[in-house]
DNA sequence: GGCATGAATATAATCGTTTCACTTGCTGCG
DNA sequence: CGCAGCAAGTGAAACGATTATATTCATGCC
């Protein structure tokens, strides 16, 4: 592949002169520029970008660091992070830690989950990337991770306990306030909640959310009516079951995720109740099926896309020296109303399930 | 950061000495070498792989081109690539067209389609990237785009009309030739078939296979039978809704992907049919959805890390430059049956829609 | 005319490795 | 003893760009 020595020889001037005449940052005379552009031509010559990163110690690249690309947002969030980078003329590096298989019960293997955090970054900072994207989709709150020396970290998803690192989250609480709410209004008094893993911070934050707009409408959380789940649809399956066989169910159920969700329907489709005129159901995540299940899930859409071009964006601002770049960014979501709820006709009235 | 002259200075050896003795490539005597290591933790040097790249022309990175990171299959595969890259040592500089956003339909914009991709081909060319594997998802035979000029190219997923290419992708034919029989087994003598686009060569090669299970069988296949979808769970509703019509409508349905599983399903619960009572339906892709249906769904599983990783091997082979790598590996897919199907009691008995 | 000014171009140092070619010093053997 | 052979170590030339500095030459102005 030629050089940028051969193009001067064959234009007959200088690499410096080359080297202007390519990039523009020093004039070049029309007749110079002309036969330099024709010798490129000629010889279908590229920059090298190595030599020049080399040079300018810029690479160009920006690293990402998945937890593991598989994940429910992360395919979304990268889809973001790489429409702003390109745009700005990135690259992206990708790191993929395949912790959902590695690491599939990841609330006592905190250190190896650590260590696997911690080689990625180290695998970027090797290869030079300009400044790194974790997207996380642990559901705790992450301090010890390995601080890259003198390249900025932006989170994305999740967020860190650093008081001085910069991520890109979603709004958990409110979220589910709103659908909560939406229940309320339709005349739902008897409202109940299929929890995520109860160690989870995103667990607490959505029950935090539910609690306060129940509270501010003044109707009661009996405890048989929060059910704790694991995140899977075996969970929202059981649980569900739990709730019917109540001797006063619930007319609603609030769901964390979409998968409980679903679980919710196959356990009230075995009892013979029809969504939504028997039950309403609601979830949280928006996966491609909520819009295909039997009937379509009402659900909140998580910004992910958003928060992959926000995080990208972020990141470039640090890297432009830009002051005062925001410490956590908090994205709304979108509240998804399908036909999976209905609003009560004779609200308040006792319901006896089967 | 610390370069090697500096390590050198600190071990008092000559530079050419810390790279015989961190690169393993020379014989360093014992004292020597323990001296580079003290110096090496000392100022916790790394190796600046910028530098070794531009002097070996090697970079140890492999360029992803990824029609849309968001696609189905695409971050399993990805997951297959990246693990089995990773264990050799190379990075994974990720190209993400976006093609599902920009070229939603892509039966009539093949130029602009062809374009994208060339352009990602040489963004990762000018990245010096040592070898491309392509994931796909097209659904039609590619031979228009540019081969990058000395570097090996892969194609993973869909594969490519040149003859000299290497790709790897999966059984269509004999996947719903499979689910195919395994209806007709149960006693159905009444399948019909809702396809995917007409114009896609995946539709036809799934359409093979069901002709051939049906004939293999003896059974008919009447063209009303026959339902042309376009991949939505759209489709998958009105189709249904058309065969249920039929005076003699089919006691099974072969759909061509979940999404139009999915949407049978919605349109069976309209019309108060049970599922796999009155009856079966069976899908293909294994969606995650696909379990979380009630009652969920038998469908076929595509061996879409398997294909990641054996893309990225073949892609190895060629760097190794190994004789002989297959030029077409073509994987099997894998039966999930679950609770979509049923034998049906007095096979053969008309049975009446409603 | 003399001289400062500025544009266009060239020269050469530099980025941090790898690796070829060479020196040095030691061992073993005829 | 002399010399081949080998291991350990060094020096310096690449790799292919960027860019500070120097050079040349035309121009404008007093």
């Amino acid at each position: 592949m030629a050089t940028m020595k051969e193009i001067a020889e064959l234009a007959n001037v200088s690499v410096a002169t080359v080297s202007y005449a390519l990039s523009g940052k020093k004039n070049v005379s029309q007749a110079k520029r002309d036969r330099v552009m024709n010798a490129v031509r000629l010889t279908n010559y590229k920059l090298n970008s190595i030599a020049k990163s080399l040079r300018t110690s810029k690479t160009g690249i920006i690293g990402v660091l998945a937890e593991d690309i598989r994940g429910l947002p992360v395919p979304e969030i990268v889809d973001g992070i790489s429409q702003r980078l390109t745009e700005s003329g990135y690259q992206l590096l990708l790191s993929n830690l395949q912790l959902l298989s590695k690491l599939y019960n990841r609330y006592e293997q905190l250190s190896r989950y650590i260590g696997s955090v911690n080689r990625g970054i180290q695998l970027l900072e090797d290869a030079r990337v300009e400044g790194i994207i974790y997207v996380a989709m642990h559901d705790r709150r992450i301090d010890d991770i390995r601080q890259p020396a003198g390249i900025p970290l932006v989170f994305a998803y999740a967020d860190s306990d650093d008081p001085n690192s910069v991520s890109v989250t979603y709004e958990n609480q409110r979220s589910v306030a709103a659908v909560t709410c939406c229940l309320i209004e339709q005349g739902h008094r008897r409202v109940a909640l299929i929890a995520g893993h109860p160690a989870s911070p995103v667990t607490k934050e959505r029950l935090a959310g539910f609690r306060a707009a129940m509270d501010g409408a003044g109707l009661p959380m009996p405890p048989e009516y929060l059910r704790w789940g694991d995140w899977e649809y075996r969970s929202g399956f059981e649980q569900a079951g739990a709730l019917f066989a109540l001797t006063v169910p619930p007319t609603a159920i609030v769901a964390m995720n979409d998968a409980m969700a679903a679980g919710c329907y196959a356990q009230a489709a075995l009892q013979g109740l029809r969504i939504p005129d028997d039950l309403s159901v609601v979830g949280f995540d928006n996966q491609s099926f909520a819009a295909y299940l039997y009937p379509p899930l009402t659900t909140i859409a998580l910004p992910n896309k958003q928060i992959g071009l926000t995080a990208a964006q972020r990141l470039l601002w640090k890297l432009e020296g830009k002051p005062d770049v925001p410490a956590n960014t908090v994205l709304p979501c979108e509240l998804m109303v399908r036909e999976s709820t209905r609003a009560l006709p004779g609200a308040g009235q006792p319901r006896s399930a089967r």
